[in-house]
Order: structure tokens, then C-alpha cells, then sequence
DNA sequence: CAATGGTTTCAGGAATTAATGAAACAACCG
DNA sequence: CGGTTGTTTCATTAATTCCTGAAACCATTG
């Protein structure tokens, strides 16, 4: 590994504890990702001096989360791995695993408590169904964003902030949204 | 505890791994999220069945995190803790701080790898580029919808993807986001 | 200033999570 | 087949993170 691609994987392994994967997980990603050509896990473990099973686990769970890609090569049975090329794909993937981790599970748990009916405690209950409207209306606007082709997405994010006149304009026709409601 | 605090509360336990946080502090938040009046460190340490220490602790991690509000009451020097009232209030704190814990490190080192120059490594110098150039374009837009009022936050996520239609009349003026490029 | 009520720090133990090497497994090929 | 090459599983060990009780600390007040 050249010194830029070492300092990089071990910047990720850093922070994997952060983004939720072990060191050894951010390590190979951030490995992968850099590699113009696909690795196959030997490879892996020599470049990042690590035991074959560990190597072997951290793909796995790579996969679990989409992030990488298997290839193969002719007259070759070993697997090798590639992250997307495409960034915006990345993003889109990474985006979509961790609602599906961090905020799905909560979201059905919301719902169910409040199927639960009365407890007793209605600020409870008023808070939870609150926090659930709000998810709620995250998770669709995502649902939404996740449709957009990439080159609209960085049109509306370049646009910043831009944005809010746009819509103050086109809401100002729907009363709901209006600033006296 | 009410059997509905009590559910919250364990779910929020279980998620805190996924979250970035421990069991200890996603009872803590879950159960001042809950509470309509706010609690002391012993309050919370009886509802738990958690050691004192523990919720100290616990205590002093949501408030790095700026998610919990301290209180006090007349005649009274203990401290008493709240969550915001206000959900989006909540929302924000979280996004600024996982920004800041998640993504800004990584920006400045991928900002470092590139002032050291070149590598001999074109491949891995173009993604880190272009990997830096995504997160600024990312965080760009996140701090402009940061500056927007709830209001019209709320606005902007109901309208969902009617918007792209929005974006593409008014981005069809200039040339450098339309199609052809 | 000593007693009280409260909070924080810290070292050690408990629990959880990660990494390893060995063994089992699978697919291919001569 | 049986040997070769490559992958996965699994029990064990290593490392990390979490939690606790005890002690230190700090501010207030009688």
C-alpha cells in the first residue's frame, strides 16, 4: 500500500466504531475503495495484515450492507471486490441500510405501542405519537429524494437554500402551508 | 414506570448500540423523553434500577451530546434534566451532532491527504477528490436547510418531489445544471 | 467550620464484541 | 476419485466497552 492509501484505510478503521463497523470492516472498505483494480481476500489480508477469517468476516458483513461487489475473473475462482464506482450510489446505499437500522425498527415499535391503546399516560402517549409523525414524515420525504435521478439530487442541493423561495411561492397557493395555519 | 415508559424505554436501551451510544444512555433519553416533569439523577437511577455513577455518567454524555436541558427547581440544588419540548429542536441537535462526530473528522482528513500532495497513486488521489467533493457538496446543502425555520422545513418535506419539477424550471436558466452537460 | 446533600472520578470486575487459527466444507480439475 | 485451491465456521483468546461501589470533591448552610 502507498502511504496515501495507508493513512486513508486507517482513518476508516478509526472511525468505523463511529459509523457502527468494526475497525477491520472500515479498514477493507476503505481498502476497496481505493483500489482501482478488485481485490480478492488474500490480497485483503496481506494489505492489511489480517488473519483470513477475519478478512472473511468483514466481507460478509460488507455485503450485509451492500457496499461491495463481487467479480470474477476469467479462469479464476477466487472472489474479488470492488466498491461502485458511482459515489452517488454509495451514498444512496448507505443511506438506505442505516434507515433500515437505526430508524425502521423504532418506527414499527412507535406504531405498536400506540396500537397498544390507553395506558394512562397521556403525555406519553401524545409524545410518542408525536415522534412518530415526525419519523414519519422524514422517512417519506426520503422515500421521495431516493426516487429523484443523482443529476436532480445535486441540481436541488445546489440550489441550497434557494430553495425555500421556491416553495414559499408554490405553497402560498395551498393554505394548509401557509404561515397563518 | 408505566408498562408504556417501560417499553420505550428497553426498546431504546436495545437501539442505543446501533445509534452510537450505550444502553445506559438510550434508557436515560428515553425515559426524560417520556417524563412530562423534569428528573433528577436519583429519579432516574430508581427507574433504571442503574447505578448512581452510571447515570451520572449517562448524564454527562447527553449533555455533550447538547440533548438533554438541565433545570433547577426552587429551594432545591439538585440538578433536574428534560429533553426539549420541541421535536425538531431534537432532530437538529442530532443531525449538527452526528455531522460532527461522523463526517466532519473524515472531511479534514481527506482535506490533509490532498495538501500532502502527489502519491504516485492517481487512482486513489482522483476518488479521494472526488469523495471530498461529494461530503462538501453534502454538508454545503445541510448547512443552507440548517439556516431554514422549522416552518418552511416542514414545507419543503411535504412537498416532497413535486420540488424536482420546481428545480428543473428554475434551473433550466442555467446552463450548467440543465441535461446537455 | 463541620455537617449535609449532592456530584464526579476512578480502579476493578463484568459483559460484550472482535480477531485468530484450526478444522470443516466446497468446488474444481487432472 | 483424490489432490488442490479457495471459503466459511467455530471455539477460544484478546481487546474493548460498560457498569459499579467506594472515595474524593464541592458547594451550601446551620
Amino acid at each position: 500500500m502507498s502511504p496515501l492509501q495507508q493513512e486513508f484505510v486507517l482513518h476508516f478503521g478509526e472511525m468505523g466504531s463511529r459509523w457502527g463497523i468494526n475497525r477491520t470492516v472500515g479498514q477493507i472498505y476503505a481498502l476497496l475503495f481505493l483500489s482501482s483494480e478488485p481485490l480478492n481476500a488474500e490480497e485483503i489480508t496481506d494489505a492489511l495484515g489480517i488473519s483470513r477469517s477475519n478478512a472473511s468476516m468483514g466481507l460478509k458483513e460488507l455485503q450485509a450492507w451492500q457496499l461491495v461487489r463481487l467479480k470474477h475473473r476469467q479462469g479464476d475462482r477466487r472472489d474479488y471486490f470492488t466498491t461502485p464506482e458511482d459515489l452517488w450510489e454509495i451514498v444512496r446505499t448507505l443511506v438506505a441500510e442505516r434507515k433500515k437500522r437505526e430508524i425502521d425498527p423504532t418506527l414499527s415499535k412507535l406504531r405498536e405501542l400506540e396500537l397498544q391503546g390507553a395506558s394512562g399516560d397521556s403525555y406519553a402517549e401524545a409524545r410518542i405519537a408525536e415522534l412518530r409523525e415526525l419519523i414519519e414524515m422524514m422517512t417519506g420525504f426520503y422515500e421521495e429524494m431516493e426516487q429523484l435521478e443523482t443529476q436532480r439530487l445535486v441540481a436541488l442541493m445546489t440550489f441550497g437554500s434557494r430553495i425555500a423561495g421556491l416553495i414559499d411561492k408554490a405553497s402560498s397557493a395551498l393554505p394548509s402551508l401557509s404561515k397563518k395555519t
